[in-house]
DNA sequence: GCGCCTGTGAACATCCTGTTACGTTCGCTT
DNA sequence: AAGCGAACGTAACAGGATGTTCACAGGCGC
């Protein structure tokens, strides 16, 4: 039963991939190779599969297979020659969207590296199943359109801050903040609910996927370490405030105070305060993909 | 009686304050999952809590669950197979209002993650009991009507108080009164039965939880504290009347009918002069309760 | 005028959050 | 395989914020 999820998970090759089902139609793949015995039985997959694909047997120009509005591309660099690392490399750099999965026989180290470094996406030994194939393909070209889409999601901007989900990275100005993985997947979660308050156990079991036992203190921690960094990148402004008893908000806040004079002894001094706060307008946009390795 | 009512009854609505309460009642909810044993189990239960239930056992396509108008829906991935991720993205996305609670299998961190990101509201892991699962179900409702209310409901208004759910804070122009939790849970309680009076009894237990132990006076000073940072925060008007004996009835009331400069001559109807003497004359306005219930 | 009931202010006990320190895990380099 | 350093999560402590309880004073209804 679990099976489905297992198999998702190793590379949450499920996801967003499976939109391909889908949306089968639009999933184009082309081969590009001789080996007759692997195309037959590979193409035969595809079919079944309802992908779109097609059988290239020979060198053909990187400029063709532009036109082709291919998803990915499975290829054998045996076929291409002399010439495969420069095709591959003109190929990589006509089409970054492409996904493109090296199927060929042994090699060295040197030479996997160099393809993966030229861009290809993923690099399969021959003999291999069919099935890796498959696989892989499915796997490369969900991870483009996660990436894609993360891409084209508008980076949230508050303040002087600005949370780029393409990057991981939040940014004041030009200088990046440094944030690692959790932080970022804080400031972004706290960022995305811009205004509203979020309870502790609500963030807890969003970045962390279990749900807070009383007492944790890691929601805290980061919040601090996020402050921290926060405040060392844009002092003079403060984000994340606390809702005592309830959780965080995220809001930018100017520090600019109107009149940080003298205030007269005989007024309580705990009078003023308040965390009213201007935020920097943003669209919300719900985040996805939180898997990791 | 008097004038009291007035400012208070244009947002009257309210409503949703006494969801919580009315609740555990009648529910919908949708299991979707092939383990027989469980479901049957958990259909007993279900039966004997009177919760309106359906079984699944295939997969639905998210668009079909949007029409059962579902208050929840406990579903193991698994059933889902491949898709399961886009398939849950799909329909947190339709149906912001379901909640959704994830039984399944051993999973990874990562993928409790995700499913969590992606909207599910809980995770269980099987095998797990029943009650449990109830149990889970039941705090995710709640949750879920809470925030719901919180998110989609519109700020309170009354007077020159602004109460806004989605921040636990309630405000005077821009500028936040400072409430604490349980202070922002008071006068949102008051606010939302608008003109209404409510016992002590039912504040308290709404508030904490359980009867009142006879003596408490827990109540009192949490008024008292709120009306002293409504005072502070929007002199001239007044919000919590006492009702002697009785309890508490939440109502925006001006103060400056005795200053006929600027107060506009279009004053609400049901302002009648019998009230202004009695608010003149003495520091404290008593009134009667008269309706009560 | 006489018992209750409520308003107040303050003392007290708790709970919550900010911070710091430290042990562990993980990835990468040597 | 061992060494190293960053990133994480847990534990512990201190300072505040918040919730509760008391005692007393002033109204309210009878």
């Amino acid at each position: 039963m679990t099976a489905s999820v297992q198999a998702g998970d190793r590379e949450a090759s499920s996801t967003t991939a499976d939109a391909a089902s889908s949306a089968a139609a639009s999933l184009r793949i082309a081969v590009l190779d001789r080996d007759s015995g692997f195309i037959q039985v590979l193409s035969k997959r595809l079919d079944r599969l309802g992908w779109e694909h097609r059988v290239l047997a020979s060198p053909v120009p990187a400029e063709a297979v532009v036109a082709m509005r291919l998803s990915a591309l499975v290829v054998d660099l045996a076929v291409l020659g002399p010439q495969a690392w420069s095709w591959l490399e003109r190929l990589c750099a006509a089409l970054p969207e492409l996904g493109i999965v090296v199927c060929t026989g042994p090699s060295t180290v040197a030479q996997r590296v160099r393809g993966l470094r030229l861009g290809a996406d993923d690099w399969i030994t021959k003999p291999c199943h069919p099935e890796e194939v498959i696989a892989r393909v499915q796997s490369v070209v969900r991870r483009r359109r996660r990436s894609a889409s993360r891409a084209e999601t508008k980076p949230i901007v508050a303040g002087e801050v600005e949370i780029r989900s393409d990057r991981f990275q939040a940014f004041v100005g030009e200088q990046s903040m440094d944030l690692t993985r959790r932080e970022f997947e804080l400031i972004e979660l706290l960022a995305a609910a811009q205004g509203r308050v979020l309870e502790r156990e609500d963030i807890y079991s969003r970045l962390w996927g279990y749900t807070m036992v009383r007492g944790d203190r890691s929601v805290d921690v980061f919040v601090r370490k996020l402050r921290q960094k926060l405040e060392k990148a844009s002092p003079g402004w403060r984000y994340i405030h606390t809702h005592f008893g309830i959780g965080y908000r995220f809001a930018a806040e100017s520090l600019e105070e109107v009149d940080p004079n003298d205030v007269p002894s005989s007024l309580p001094a705990d009078w003023d305060a308040g965390d009213q706060g201007k935020l920097a307008g943003t669209h919300e946009d719900r985040e996805l993909a939180a898997d990791a390795l």
